[in-house]
DNA sequence: GACTAATCACGACG
DNA sequence: CCGTCGTGATTAGT
C-alpha cells in the first residue's frame, strides 16, 4: 500500500497557505453598525445597569413593586389604564422629578429609569417616595416604581411606606376607591410572571430531554391548544369545523381573547397530555432499540450493484411524475381524508401527492424528505435536455423569467381568490389582522396548501391560531405528523430558498465582471420566486407562540427567511404581532444588535420599542408611541402572551438569525433614549423548558477554556489546520483507534489520469476558454464565498495543474476543512461528528478520505463494512435542491460528467479522517458530492460533503447512507439489515 | 489595500 | 400610503 497521490505534499503545502484563507461569507466583506444603539441594553444588573456590587444592593427582588402613593394599582403597570396614552406620556416624564425620602428628610434622586438604589444600611429607616409635584393632579395614572437590582434581599413591605403627608391615604381614581397601597403590597411572587408557573410548565415541568422539550404552558392567560394545532396544522394552514366555531364566537363575544382563549384552554387540557403520552411511548421504543445497537450503529454497509439498478427503476417510475414538492410521509397520506386525495389541483409541476407512496414504497425510504424530493425529477445527469452551456443572463432575463412565473399562478390565483372572496373582505375591512372564518378552501391540507398557500398570503388572510408551546415534532401523536410534515416543509423551503440565492448568487458573480449590472437583491428575488410558486410555509395564519415546523436554534442568513417559513412576518420591523380580538398581541419580535458582550445572560433580554423615527437620520427623533408593536408588546404583557425571539448577531460569520424560542413580556417600562425623547423599553424572560442554545455551551467552554467531556484534544494529531477534538458525556469509552490520514490512499495499481488544468489568470471567471468551468458545464459550481451552488454529479475544481491562483474560486473542498469539527460520543449512535461553528448551507465540510479498494477487495475484508464507502453515482442522493430546476427554469442543471462505475469503495476503517465518523441521518443536513481536482480518473472521485442546509453550531453533522433495502448484505450472503436510530422525526427505524 | 462607518437607494410587508 | 431593529452598494475616512 503506498501513496500515489501525486500531489500529496504540493497539497499540503497549499493548505498551509491557504489556512488564513478561511471561508469568507459575503457579509464578511461589508460590515454594518447600527447608528443609534436603540436595541442594545442591559438587564438590571447587568451591564451598565451594573452600577452597584453586591454589597450595596439594592433590597428587593428585581421587578419588586413599591407602591407610590399616587399609584393606582398594585402591578407594575400592568393594570394601569393605559388608554390615555397622553396622560402616561405626561406622568412619564416626570418621573424623572419623584424623589425617594428616606425618613422624610433626606432625599435620594431616582434615576429616569427608576433604579432606586444604594439602600445600604438604611434598614432602620422606611423607605418614602413621593411625587415631588404630586399636586398634580393629571398624575392619577402614575404607576408603581420598579425596583431594580442585583440583589435578591427582600425589601420588607412594612419597610415601604408613603411619606407624609399622605401616608395611608387612599387614592381616588375615576371616582372609586382604590386600596390602600402600601399595606396591601402584592404577594412578591405575582412580581414575575414567569415564576408562577401552572402545571407542566417552568419548575412544574417534568425533566425534559433537549429532543422531548417542553410539552405546553398554561400560564393564567397564557394559552395553549394542542387540540386546535391538530386542526390547524395539517401543514399549518387550516381550521377544523370546531375551530372555526371557536373563531367565530371569538369575533362575538366582547371580551374577545379572554373568553377565546379560557375556551381554548379547556378544550386543550386533555390533548396535550396524551400527546405526551403518546411521545412517551414511541421514545422509549426507540431507546431500548438503541441500547441493543450502541456504536455499532454508525456502521456503514455496503450495497451491491443491485442498488444502481433499484435506483433506476426508481428513477424511471419517478420520471412520470412531474413535482417540485416533497412526498408526503406515509402516515401523512393515511391521514389525508379520502376526498382529498382524489384532487388534482394543478398541472405542470404542481405536486401529485396522491402517487407518491407507490413510489416511495419503491424507494424503501419512505420518509427521507431528502430522497423524495430528489429522486424523481432530473433526467439523468449528462443526458437529454443538458447539454447547453447555462447563459449568464442579465435582469431583464429574469424579470422576463419573474414575469412569466407570475402569468401562471396569476391564473392560478384569480382561480382560487373568487372562492376566498369573503375573507378578503373581512381582512380588507379590518386594518389589521383579523379573526376570521376560514373559507372551505382554507381547509386544505398538506400538500394542496402549497399550490393555493400564497393565495392565501395574498389576500391577507390572517387567521390567528395559537400553538402550544411543546416540542411538537414527537412521531406517533396527531400533532407529531404534522409537525412533522411542516417541519419537512421548513427545510426544504429554505434549502430551496438558499439554493435559489446561490444560483443567482452565481449569476450576479458571472455576470458582474462583463456588464454592470445594477445591484440586485437575490434574497427577495429568491423569496418572490418562491412565493410565486408557493412555496412559503406557515402562511395562512399569523400563528402565536410556536411555529410548526421551525425550531429552537434554527437558523437563517436573511430576515425574508423569517417571513417565508412564518416565523416573523415583517421583513424590516423588529415587532410582529397581530390583532386578536380587540387587541393586538406581539407574535414575535427581531433583536438585532451586538449582544456579542452579553450573551452569558441571555435568558433576559431588554428590547427597545418601535418608532420615534430612531432608524431615519433624516427626521427628527419623537417620543415612541403606545401603539403598533409598542402596544402589542404591552398587550402582551397584559395577556402573558409568549412572545418568540430572534436574535440576530453579527459575526465573522456574517449576519445570522437565530430562533431562540418563546419569552414572556415580564416588564416594560418608559425610559430616556439617547435623544432625549421617550423610548419604550420591554424586559422579555425565556420561557424555561425550551432547548439551550448551542452557542450559549460553546460560550461557556470557551469561558471556561474546558470542554466538557474533551478526552482527546486532536485525533488528527496535527494533521488537520484545526484541532479535531473527541468529547465524550455519556461514558468513559475514547474513541476508536486508527490512523488519521488526510489525504486518499491509493493502491498501486491505481495511477489516475493527470488533471490537464487550465490556464487561467483571471480567475477562471471565462465559461468558455477555463477548461475547468468547461467541464462544469460553463459556470463555476462555488459561490465566491466558497458555498457550492447545487449538487451536481461530478464537480471539477481546479487542480495543482491549472495556472490559477489558490484563491481562486473554483477550490474549495481542496482547501480542507474550515470549520471547527469536532468528534462526541452520542447516545445511540456512537461517536459523531458536529461543528462548533454555525455553517451556512453549501459550506464545505469534509472529505471522506481512506483506502481506496475495488469492490471485490473490499468484500474480502470481512466484518470490515463499518467503515466503506461505495464510490458512484451518489447524484441521485445529491440532488437535494431538485426543485431548483422548476424554480428557475433559466438555470436548468448543465451538462455535466458523471462518475464511471468503476466499482470503487473507500475504506476508512485503518485510514481514514473525521468523515468515518458521520454518522447516517434519514434527515441528514450534509450530503456527499463527487469532486475531482487532482486526477481526471471519473471513476474515483473524491467524495466532498457539503451542507445542505444552516447547520447550528453542536449539531450533529449526517448524510444519508443510502443503503437500499435487502441489498446489503454480509460475508455470506445474508441480507443485513440495519436499524438506524438517527432519532429524525421522519426515521422509519431502518437504514435501508 | 484592507477595513470601518456612514449614507443612499431600493425594498416587502402589514 | 406609510413606516419599519434590511440589505447591498457606494463613498469617505482611518
Amino acid at each position: 500500500m503506498s501513496l500515489t497521490c501525486n500531489d500529496s505534499t504540493e497539497r499540503i503545502q497549499k493548505l498551509n497557505i491557504e489556512n488564513g484563507d478561511s471561508f469568507s461569507h459575503p457579509k464578511l466583506l461589508k460590515y454594518k453598525r447600527r447608528k443609534v444603539s436603540v436595541v442594545r441594553d442591559f438587564p438590571p444588573g447587568c451591564g451598565r445597569s451594573l452600577l452597584l456590587n453586591s454589597s450595596t444592593a439594592t433590597k428587593g427582588v428585581i421587578g419588586d413593586v413599591i407602591e407610590s402613593p399616587l399609584s393606582v394599582h398594585h402591578e407594575v403597570l400592568g393594570s394601569v389604564e393605559m388608554s390615555n396614552a397622553n396622560t402616561t406620556l405626561e406622568a412619564t416624564t416626570k418621573k424623572t422629578n419623584i424623589s425617594c425620602l428616606e425618613d422624610g428628610h433626606n432625599t435620594m434622586n431616582v434615576e429616569s429609569s427608576l433604579l432606586i438604589e444604594d439602600l445600604e444600611g438604611k434598614d432602620e429607616s422606611f423607605i418614602n417616595i413621593k411625587n415631588s409635584i404630586g399636586d398634580e393632579p393629571s398624575l392619577k395614572d402614575l404607576h408603581g416604581v420598579v425596583v431594580s437590582g442585583i440583589g435578591k434581599e427582600v425589601l420588607e413591605p412594612s419597610k415601604l411606606r408613603p411619606c407624609s403627608p399622605l401616608d395611608d391615604t387612599t387614592f381616588v381614581s375615576n371616582g372609586k376607591d382604590v386600596k390602600k397601597v402600601v399595606r396591601e403590597y402584592p404577594p412578591r411572587r405575582k412580581i414575575s410572571a414567569i415564576r408562577d408557573f401552572p402545571p407542566f410548565c417552568g419548575q412544574n415541568a417534568p425533566p425534559l430531554s433537549k429532543e422531548e422539550g417542553s410539552p405546553m404552558i398554561v400560564s393564567q392567560n397564557n394559552f395553549v391548544h394542542q387540540n386546535k394545532l391538530s386542526k390547524l396544522d395539517k401543514n399549518g394552514e387550516c381550521l377544523g369545523d370546531n375551530a372555526r366555531k371557536e373563531e367565530r364566537n371569538i369575533e362575538l363575544v366582547e371580551d374577545v381573547t379572554k373568553l377565546a382563549m379560557d375556551k381554548i384552554c379547556s378544550d386543550s387540557m386533555v390533548e396535550p397530555i396524551k400527546a405526551t403520552k403518546m411521545d412517551d411511548k414511541c421514545g422509549s421504543k426507540i431507546k431500548c432499540t438503541s441500547k441493543r445497537m450502541q456504536t455499532s450503529c454508525s456502521d456503514k454497509f455496503k450495497f451491491g450493484k443491485k442498488r444502481k439498478s433499484t435506483v433506476n427503476e426508481v428513477k424511471e417510475t419517478m420520471e412520470k411524475e412531474v413535482d417540485t414538492g416533497e412526498a408526503p410521509s406515509e402516515e401523512n397520506i393515511s391521514n389525508i381524508p379520502s376526498h382529498r386525495k382524489q384532487l388534482k389541483l394543478v398541472p405542470c409541476e404542481q405536486t401529485l401527492a396522491v402517487e407518491r407512496p407507490v413510489v416511495l414504497g419503491l424507494m424503501a425510504s419512505s420518509t427521507c424528505p431528502w430522497r423524495q424530493g430528489k429522486l424523481n425529477l432530473k433526467p439523468s445527469p449528462g443526458g437529454g435536455s443538458n447539454g447547453k452551456k447555462v447563459k449568464k443572463h442579465d435582469l431583464r432575463q429574469l424579470e422576463k423569467t419573474k414575469s412569466i412565473l407570475k402569468k401562471e399562478d396569476r391564473k392560478e390565483y384569480q382561480k382560487n381568490s373568487s372562492k376566498k372572496t369573503s375573507v378578503v373582505e373581512k381582512d380588507v375591512n379590518g386594518d389589521m389582522h383579523q379573526l376570521v372564518v376560514a373559507g372551505s378552501m382554507d381547509t386544505s391540507i398538506n400538500d394542496d396548501e402549497s399550490i393555493d398557500s400564497h393565495v392565501n398570503h395574498r389576500s391577507n388572510n390572517a387567521n390567528v391560531s395559537l400553538i402550544p408551546f411543546s416540542q411538537i415534532n414527537e412521531s406517533g401523536s396527531e400533532q407529531g405528523t404534522d409537525s412533522k410534515g411542516t417541519r419537512t416543509r421548513v427545510r426544504e423551503t429554505l434549502r430551496i430558498f438558499h439554493a435559489v440565492c446561490r444560483k443567482l448568487l452565481q449569476e450576479e458573480e458571472a455576470g458582474k465582471k462583463a456588464q454592470g449590472n445594477a445591484p440586485r437583491r437575490i434574497d427577495f428575488i429568491a423569496a418572490k420566486i418562491l412565493k410565486d410558486k408557493g412555496k412559503y410555509v406557515n402562511v395562512c395564519k399569523q400563528i402565536l407562540g410556536q411555529v410548526p415546523g421551525v425550531e429552537v436554534g434554527d437558523e437563517f442568513r436573511y430576515r425574508i427567511e423569517l417571513n417565508i417559513i412564518g416565523l416573523h412576518r415583517q421583513t424590516q420591523g423588529g415587532i410582529d404581532y397581530v390583532k386578536c380580538g380587540q387587541k393586538i398581541l406581539a407574535t414575535s419580535i427581531v433583536a438585532s444588535g451586538g449582544y456579542a458582550n452579553n450573551l452569558d445572560n441571555s435568558d433576559v433580554l431588554i428590547y427597545t420599542g418601535q418608532g420615534g423615527n430612531l432608524m431615519h437620520s433624516d427626521k427628527k427623533p419623537e417620543d415612541q408611541k403606545l401603539e403598533r408593536g409598542n402596544l402589542a408588546l404591552k398587550n402582551s404583557f397584559d395577556e402573558k402572551s409568549p412572545v418568540r425571539v430572534i436574535r440576530g448577531s453579527e459575526s465573522s460569520d456574517g449576519r445570522t438569525y437565530v430562533y431562540d424560542g418563546l419569552y414572556l413580556v415580564e416588564k416594560w417600562w418608559q425610559d430616556m433614549g439617547p435623544h432625549g425623547k421617550l423610548i419604550f423599553k420591554f424586559q422579555l424572560c425565556r420561557i424555561p423548558g425550551q432547548p439551550e442554545l448551542a452557542w450559549k455551551e460553546i460560550k461557556r467552554s470557551k469561558k471556561f477554556k474546558v470542554r466538557e467531556g474533551l478526552c482527546v484534544d486532536d485525533i488528527s494529531q496535527g494533521k488537520e489546520s484545526t484541532p479535531i477534538c473527541a468529547v465524550n458525556i455519556i461514558d468513559n469509552e475514547k474513541p476508536p483507534p486508527f490512523n488519521y490520514i488526510t489525504n486518499m490512499i491509493y493502491p498501486d495499481w491505481c495511477r489516475p489520469l493527470p488533471f490537464k488544468g487550465c490556464n487561467c489568470t483571471n480567475g477562471c471567471s471565462d465559461s468558455e476558454r477555463c477548461y475547468c468551468v468547461v467541464l462544469n458545464g460553463g459556470e463555476i459550481p462555488f459561490n465566491h464565498n466558497g458555498a457550492i451552488v447545487e449538487a451536481k454529479a461530478l464537480v471539477y475544481e481546479c487542480g495543482p495543474s491549472c495556472k490559477c491562483p489558490p484563491s481562486c474560486h473554483n477550490r474549495v473542498s481542496q482547501h480542507g476543512i474550515k470549520f471547527q469539527l469536532e468528534i462526541f460520543k452520542t447516545k445511540s449512535r456512537g461517536w459523531g461528528v458536529r461543528s462548533l461553528n454555525s455553517i451556512p448551507s453549501g459550506s464545505f465540510i469534509c472529505e471522506y478520505i481512506g483506502e481506496l479498494l475495488e469492490d471485490k477487495e473490499a468484500d474480502q475484508r470481512t466484518g470490515n463494512d463499518e467503515y466503506l464507502f461505495d464510490i458512484g453515482n451518489n447524484y441521485s442522493d445529491n440532488s437535494l435542491w431538485d426543485g431548483l430546476s422548476t424554480l428557475l427554469p433559466d438555470a436548468q442543471a448543465n451538462a455535466c460528467d458523471i462518475v464511471e462505475d468503476g466499482s470503487f469503495t473507500i475504506d476508512a476503517a485503518s485510514y481514514g479522517n473525521i468523515g468515518r465518523f458521520i454518522n447516517h441521518s434519514c434527515t441528514p443536513n450534509l450530503y456527499a458530492q463527487n469532486v475531482l481536482y487532482d486526477h481526471e480518473d471519473k471513476r474515483i472521485p473524491h467524495i466532498m460533503f457539503f451542507a445542505a442546509e444552516n447547520i447550528p453550531p453542536l449539531q450533529e453533522l449526517s448524510y444519508h447512507y443510502n443503503y437500499m433495502m435487502d441489498q446489503v448484505r454480509d460475508s455470506e450472503g445474508n441480507i443485513k439489515k440495519k436499524r438506524c436510530h438517527c432519532g429524525s422525526a421522519e426515521c422509519t427505524g431502518w437504514m435501508y
